[in-house]
DNA sequence: GAACCAATGTAATAATATAACAAGTCAAGA
DNA sequence: TCTTGACTTGTTATATTATTACATTGGTTC
Protein backbone atom coordinates (compact mmCIF):
# COMPACT_ATOMS: atom_id res chain seq x y z
CA UNK A 1 0.00 0.00 0.00
CA UNK A 2 1.17 3.49 -0.59
CA UNK A 3 1.60 5.88 2.27
CA UNK A 4 -0.41 8.73 0.78
CA UNK A 5 -0.98 9.65 4.86
CA UNK A 6 2.46 11.18 4.59
CA UNK A 7 1.57 13.60 1.57
CA UNK A 8 1.32 17.13 2.41
CA UNK A 9 -1.96 19.40 2.21
CA UNK A 10 -1.54 20.38 -1.24
CA UNK A 11 -0.24 17.09 -2.61
CA UNK A 12 -3.32 15.42 -1.20
CA UNK A 13 -5.64 18.61 -2.71
CA UNK A 14 -4.02 17.71 -6.51
CA UNK A 15 -3.52 13.89 -6.09
CA UNK A 16 -7.64 14.09 -5.18
CA UNK A 17 -8.33 16.31 -7.83
CA UNK A 18 -6.69 14.16 -9.95
CA UNK A 19 -8.55 11.07 -8.97
CA UNK A 20 -11.77 12.33 -9.31
CA UNK A 21 -11.29 13.16 -12.60
CA UNK A 22 -12.61 12.00 -15.72
CA UNK A 23 -9.78 12.01 -17.55
CA UNK A 24 -6.60 13.87 -17.95
CA UNK A 25 -6.16 17.65 -16.39
CA UNK A 26 -4.28 19.88 -17.41
CA UNK A 27 -2.17 21.47 -14.42
CA UNK A 28 -4.08 25.00 -14.40
CA UNK A 29 -7.35 23.06 -14.56
CA UNK A 30 -6.15 21.47 -11.37
CA UNK A 31 -5.19 24.71 -10.34
CA UNK A 32 -8.80 26.60 -10.86
CA UNK A 33 -10.24 23.28 -9.31
CA UNK A 34 -8.49 23.72 -5.97
CA UNK A 35 -8.42 27.41 -6.08
CA UNK A 36 -11.76 27.18 -4.00
CA UNK A 37 -9.49 25.24 -1.39
CA UNK A 38 -7.09 27.70 -1.22
CA UNK A 39 -4.64 26.91 -3.97
CA UNK A 40 -3.34 30.03 -5.69
CA UNK A 41 -0.59 29.94 -7.91
CA UNK A 42 0.78 27.15 -10.33
CA UNK A 43 3.50 26.43 -9.25
CA UNK A 44 2.10 25.16 -5.83
CA UNK A 45 0.63 22.81 -8.35
CA UNK A 46 3.59 21.83 -10.09
CA UNK A 47 5.54 21.34 -7.17
CA UNK A 48 2.57 18.97 -5.85
CA UNK A 49 2.64 17.15 -9.41
CA UNK A 50 6.19 17.02 -9.16
CA UNK A 51 6.46 15.08 -6.10
CA UNK A 52 3.26 12.65 -6.86
CA UNK A 53 5.48 11.39 -10.29
CA UNK A 54 8.43 10.97 -8.06
CA UNK A 55 6.34 8.46 -5.85
CA UNK A 56 4.52 7.01 -9.20
CA UNK A 57 0.93 8.46 -7.93
CA UNK A 58 0.07 9.79 -10.80
CA UNK A 59 1.61 10.12 -14.27
CA UNK A 60 2.23 12.81 -16.98
CA UNK A 61 0.54 11.99 -20.61
CA UNK A 62 2.86 14.12 -22.66
CA UNK A 63 1.80 14.43 -25.70
CA UNK A 64 -1.56 16.41 -24.05
CA UNK A 65 0.74 18.04 -21.77
CA UNK A 66 -1.42 16.59 -19.09
CA UNK A 67 -2.15 14.91 -15.91
CA UNK A 68 -3.68 11.68 -14.39
CA UNK A 69 -4.09 9.80 -11.54
CA UNK A 70 -2.85 5.88 -11.99
CA UNK A 71 -5.56 3.26 -12.16
CA UNK A 72 -3.60 0.37 -11.55
CA UNK A 73 -3.52 -0.97 -7.98
CA UNK A 74 0.45 -1.37 -8.18
CA UNK A 75 1.25 0.99 -10.83
CA UNK A 76 4.19 2.51 -8.31
CA UNK A 77 5.96 -0.47 -9.42
CA UNK A 78 6.24 0.01 -12.97
CA UNK A 79 8.78 0.81 -14.32
CA UNK A 80 6.47 0.53 -17.94
CA UNK A 81 3.94 3.33 -18.42
CA UNK A 82 1.47 3.67 -21.69
CA UNK A 83 -2.03 4.98 -22.51
CA UNK A 84 -4.18 4.63 -25.16
CA UNK A 85 -5.81 8.46 -25.93
CA UNK A 86 -8.36 8.77 -27.83
CA UNK A 87 -8.32 11.81 -30.76
CA UNK A 88 -12.38 12.06 -30.17
CA UNK A 89 -13.05 12.04 -26.70
CA UNK A 90 -9.29 12.66 -25.14
CA UNK A 91 -10.10 9.64 -22.70
CA UNK A 92 -7.46 7.79 -21.77
CA UNK A 93 -7.14 4.12 -20.47
CA UNK A 94 -3.94 2.91 -18.85
CA UNK A 95 -2.07 -0.07 -20.81
CA UNK A 96 -1.20 -3.00 -19.38
CA UNK A 97 3.03 -3.46 -18.58
CA UNK A 98 3.38 -6.77 -20.31
CA UNK A 99 2.22 -4.84 -23.84
CA UNK A 100 5.27 -3.15 -24.28
CA UNK A 101 8.36 -4.32 -22.76
CA UNK A 102 10.06 -7.44 -23.91
CA UNK A 103 11.10 -6.41 -27.37
CA UNK A 104 12.44 -2.88 -25.82
CA UNK A 105 14.65 -5.28 -23.37
CA UNK A 106 16.70 -6.56 -26.42
CA UNK A 107 17.27 -3.86 -28.14
CA UNK A 108 18.70 -1.58 -25.02
CA UNK A 109 21.16 -4.80 -24.45
CA UNK A 110 22.42 -4.25 -27.96
CA UNK A 111 22.53 -0.18 -28.05
CA UNK A 112 23.72 -0.30 -24.38
CA UNK A 113 20.77 2.25 -23.86
CA UNK A 114 19.96 1.33 -19.83
CA UNK A 115 16.45 2.87 -19.27
CA UNK A 116 15.05 4.74 -16.39
CA UNK A 117 11.42 4.80 -17.57
CA UNK A 118 8.97 5.10 -20.69
CA UNK A 119 6.22 6.88 -22.29
CA UNK A 120 3.94 5.20 -24.36
CA UNK A 121 1.26 6.88 -25.62
CA UNK A 122 -1.23 5.08 -28.50
CA UNK A 123 -2.98 7.65 -30.54
CA UNK A 124 -6.62 6.24 -32.16
CA UNK A 125 -10.02 6.05 -31.24
CA UNK A 126 -11.84 4.61 -28.59
CA UNK A 127 -14.48 1.89 -29.78
CA UNK A 128 -17.49 4.19 -28.10
CA UNK A 129 -16.29 6.70 -30.04
CA UNK A 130 -16.18 4.53 -33.02
CA UNK A 131 -19.39 3.33 -32.29
CA UNK A 132 -20.99 6.70 -32.64
CA UNK A 133 -19.46 7.80 -35.56
CA UNK A 134 -20.34 4.97 -37.11
CA UNK A 135 -24.27 5.71 -35.65
CA UNK A 136 -23.84 9.34 -36.90
CA UNK A 137 -22.73 8.16 -40.89
CA UNK A 138 -25.16 5.25 -41.45
CA UNK A 139 -28.70 7.21 -41.57
CA UNK B 1 11.38 8.42 -52.62
CA UNK B 2 9.80 11.48 -51.06
CA UNK B 3 8.95 14.05 -52.84
CA UNK B 4 10.55 17.22 -50.92
CA UNK B 5 10.38 19.46 -54.23
CA UNK B 6 6.59 20.12 -53.31
CA UNK B 7 7.36 21.62 -50.39
CA UNK B 8 7.21 24.71 -49.48
CA UNK B 9 9.96 27.64 -49.07
CA UNK B 10 9.60 27.68 -45.13
CA UNK B 11 9.21 23.91 -45.24
CA UNK B 12 12.03 23.43 -46.73
CA UNK B 13 14.17 25.80 -44.37
CA UNK B 14 12.52 23.93 -41.37
CA UNK B 15 13.28 20.54 -42.67
CA UNK B 16 16.77 21.22 -43.66
CA UNK B 17 17.62 23.28 -39.87
CA UNK B 18 16.49 19.68 -38.47
CA UNK B 19 18.42 17.43 -40.98
CA UNK B 20 21.52 19.46 -40.33
CA UNK B 21 20.89 19.88 -36.49
CA UNK B 22 22.43 17.25 -33.92
CA UNK B 23 19.25 16.70 -31.91
CA UNK B 24 15.83 17.32 -31.23
CA UNK B 25 15.41 21.13 -31.87
CA UNK B 26 12.49 23.42 -30.15
CA UNK B 27 10.33 25.78 -32.72
CA UNK B 28 11.65 28.32 -30.90
CA UNK B 29 15.06 27.59 -31.51
CA UNK B 30 14.13 26.36 -35.33
CA UNK B 31 12.94 30.00 -35.52
CA UNK B 32 16.16 31.73 -34.16
CA UNK B 33 18.19 29.78 -36.60
CA UNK B 34 15.79 30.89 -39.54
CA UNK B 35 15.77 34.24 -38.38
CA UNK B 36 18.61 35.25 -41.38
CA UNK B 37 16.60 33.85 -43.62
CA UNK B 38 13.76 35.64 -43.04
CA UNK B 39 11.11 33.72 -41.24
CA UNK B 40 10.17 36.14 -38.51
CA UNK B 41 7.19 34.58 -36.29
CA UNK B 42 6.63 31.51 -34.41
CA UNK B 43 3.11 30.28 -36.41
CA UNK B 44 5.72 30.39 -39.82
CA UNK B 45 7.61 27.55 -37.93
CA UNK B 46 4.76 25.95 -36.44
CA UNK B 47 2.82 25.52 -39.65
CA UNK B 48 5.64 24.52 -41.86
CA UNK B 49 6.16 21.55 -38.60
CA UNK B 50 2.57 20.40 -39.00
CA UNK B 51 2.85 19.52 -42.49
CA UNK B 52 6.12 18.15 -42.29
CA UNK B 53 4.82 16.00 -39.53
CA UNK B 54 1.67 15.23 -41.89
CA UNK B 55 4.10 13.84 -44.40
CA UNK B 56 5.82 12.18 -41.81
CA UNK B 57 8.87 13.70 -42.66
CA UNK B 58 9.37 14.88 -38.84
CA UNK B 59 8.67 13.88 -35.61
CA UNK B 60 7.87 15.72 -32.49
CA UNK B 61 9.53 14.24 -29.08
CA UNK B 62 6.92 15.07 -26.75
CA UNK B 63 8.59 14.59 -23.67
CA UNK B 64 11.02 17.30 -25.24
CA UNK B 65 8.45 19.49 -26.70
CA UNK B 66 10.75 19.29 -30.10
CA UNK B 67 11.21 17.94 -33.34
CA UNK B 68 13.55 15.94 -34.96
CA UNK B 69 14.25 15.07 -38.81
CA UNK B 70 13.41 11.25 -39.12
CA UNK B 71 16.67 9.71 -39.72
CA UNK B 72 14.77 6.19 -40.68
CA UNK B 73 15.05 5.93 -44.36
CA UNK B 74 11.58 5.00 -44.87
CA UNK B 75 10.45 6.32 -42.37
CA UNK B 76 7.32 7.89 -43.56
CA UNK B 77 5.99 4.58 -44.31
CA UNK B 78 5.89 4.21 -40.61
CA UNK B 79 3.16 3.55 -38.45
CA UNK B 80 5.29 2.87 -34.97
CA UNK B 81 7.52 5.13 -33.91
CA UNK B 82 10.38 5.47 -30.79
CA UNK B 83 12.90 7.15 -29.76
CA UNK B 84 15.23 6.80 -26.95
CA UNK B 85 16.52 9.78 -25.18
CA UNK B 86 19.58 9.69 -23.27
CA UNK B 87 18.53 11.75 -19.28
CA UNK B 88 21.73 13.10 -19.41
CA UNK B 89 22.52 14.65 -22.98
CA UNK B 90 19.70 14.94 -24.47
CA UNK B 91 20.58 13.14 -27.30
CA UNK B 92 18.13 10.77 -29.37
CA UNK B 93 18.03 7.24 -30.55
CA UNK B 94 14.98 5.96 -33.48
CA UNK B 95 14.14 3.24 -32.33
CA UNK B 96 13.70 0.65 -35.19
CA UNK B 97 9.89 -0.39 -35.69
CA UNK B 98 9.85 -3.44 -34.91
CA UNK B 99 10.80 -3.40 -31.27
CA UNK B 100 7.27 -2.44 -30.29
CA UNK B 101 4.19 -3.14 -32.52
CA UNK B 102 3.20 -7.25 -31.63
CA UNK B 103 1.76 -6.88 -28.44
CA UNK B 104 -0.21 -3.76 -29.01
CA UNK B 105 -1.90 -5.18 -31.39
CA UNK B 106 -3.26 -7.68 -29.22
CA UNK B 107 -4.49 -5.22 -26.77
CA UNK B 108 -5.67 -3.42 -29.41
CA UNK B 109 -7.85 -6.14 -31.19
CA UNK B 110 -9.40 -6.91 -27.35
CA UNK B 111 -10.78 -3.65 -26.28
CA UNK B 112 -11.47 -2.58 -29.51
CA UNK B 113 -9.01 0.53 -29.57
CA UNK B 114 -8.30 1.66 -33.71
CA UNK B 115 -4.96 2.87 -33.51
CA UNK B 116 -3.83 5.41 -35.93
CA UNK B 117 -0.39 6.73 -34.48
CA UNK B 118 2.14 6.00 -31.66
CA UNK B 119 4.47 8.01 -29.37
CA UNK B 120 7.04 6.32 -27.62
CA UNK B 121 9.94 7.34 -25.37
CA UNK B 122 12.14 5.60 -23.63
CA UNK B 123 13.93 7.78 -21.18
CA UNK B 124 17.37 6.46 -19.88
CA UNK B 125 21.55 7.29 -20.04
CA UNK B 126 22.90 6.73 -23.28
CA UNK B 127 26.05 4.07 -23.65
CA UNK B 128 28.72 6.95 -23.86
CA UNK B 129 27.30 8.93 -21.28
CA UNK B 130 26.98 5.95 -18.89
CA UNK B 131 30.67 5.52 -19.93
CA UNK B 132 31.90 9.15 -19.17
CA UNK B 133 30.08 9.12 -15.59
CA UNK B 134 31.63 5.59 -14.78
CA UNK B 135 35.15 7.40 -15.58
CA UNK B 136 34.60 10.03 -13.81
CA UNK B 137 33.57 8.21 -10.86
CA UNK B 138 36.21 5.80 -10.47
CA UNK B 139 39.31 8.03 -9.38
C1' DG C 1 16.37 28.35 21.63
C1' DA C 2 19.52 27.98 17.40
C1' DA C 3 20.42 25.83 13.19
C1' DC C 4 18.77 23.43 9.61
C1' DC C 5 16.01 21.42 5.95
C1' DA C 6 11.99 20.85 3.47
C1' DA C 7 7.74 22.74 2.12
C1' DT C 8 5.17 27.09 1.15
C1' DG C 9 3.61 31.46 -0.73
C1' DT C 10 4.01 35.07 -4.04
C1' DA C 11 5.33 37.69 -8.00
C1' DA C 12 7.44 37.84 -12.16
C1' DT C 13 8.83 35.82 -16.33
C1' DA C 14 10.20 32.22 -19.73
C1' DA C 15 8.95 28.80 -23.11
C1' DT C 16 5.61 26.63 -25.98
C1' DA C 17 1.54 26.99 -28.94
C1' DT C 18 -2.69 28.93 -31.16
C1' DA C 19 -6.38 32.42 -32.78
C1' DA C 20 -7.80 35.79 -35.87
C1' DC C 21 -7.54 38.19 -39.91
C1' DA C 22 -5.61 40.43 -44.00
C1' DA C 23 -3.20 39.53 -48.15
C1' DG C 24 -0.69 37.01 -51.66
C1' DT C 25 -0.12 32.81 -54.95
C1' DC C 26 -1.40 29.75 -58.25
C1' DA C 27 -3.80 26.38 -60.91
C1' DA C 28 -8.57 24.99 -63.09
C1' DG C 29 -12.23 26.20 -65.60
C1' DA C 30 -15.59 29.65 -67.79
C1' DT D 1 -8.08 36.58 -69.94
C1' DC D 2 -10.62 36.70 -66.08
C1' DT D 3 -12.39 34.80 -61.97
C1' DT D 4 -13.09 31.64 -58.62
C1' DG D 5 -11.52 28.90 -54.89
C1' DA D 6 -8.23 26.41 -52.25
C1' DC D 7 -4.12 27.00 -50.13
C1' DT D 8 -0.14 29.27 -48.31
C1' DT D 9 1.78 33.39 -46.21
C1' DG D 10 2.65 37.31 -43.06
C1' DT D 11 1.63 39.72 -38.95
C1' DT D 12 -0.15 40.89 -34.47
C1' DA D 13 -1.95 39.50 -30.47
C1' DT D 14 -2.92 36.19 -27.07
C1' DA D 15 -3.43 31.67 -24.77
C1' DT D 16 -1.29 27.83 -22.46
C1' DT D 17 2.32 25.48 -20.04
C1' DA D 18 6.32 25.74 -17.00
C1' DT D 19 10.18 27.81 -14.31
C1' DT D 20 13.14 31.35 -11.69
C1' DA D 21 13.91 33.95 -7.81
C1' DC D 22 13.26 35.13 -3.32
C1' DA D 23 11.08 35.81 1.13
C1' DT D 24 8.62 33.04 4.69
C1' DT D 25 6.96 29.28 7.44
C1' DG D 26 7.04 24.98 10.10
C1' DG D 27 8.74 21.29 12.04
C1' DT D 28 13.24 18.37 13.63
C1' DT D 29 17.52 17.87 15.60
C1' DC D 30 21.15 19.32 18.40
Amino acid sequence: MVETHKLTKNQKLVVEALKSAEGPLSAYAILEELRPHGVKAPLQVYRALDKLMELKLIHKVESMSAYVACVQPDCHTHKTVGFAICSSCNGVQELPENVVSLHLDNWAQETGFVRSGIALEVRGTCKTCRENEAAEACC
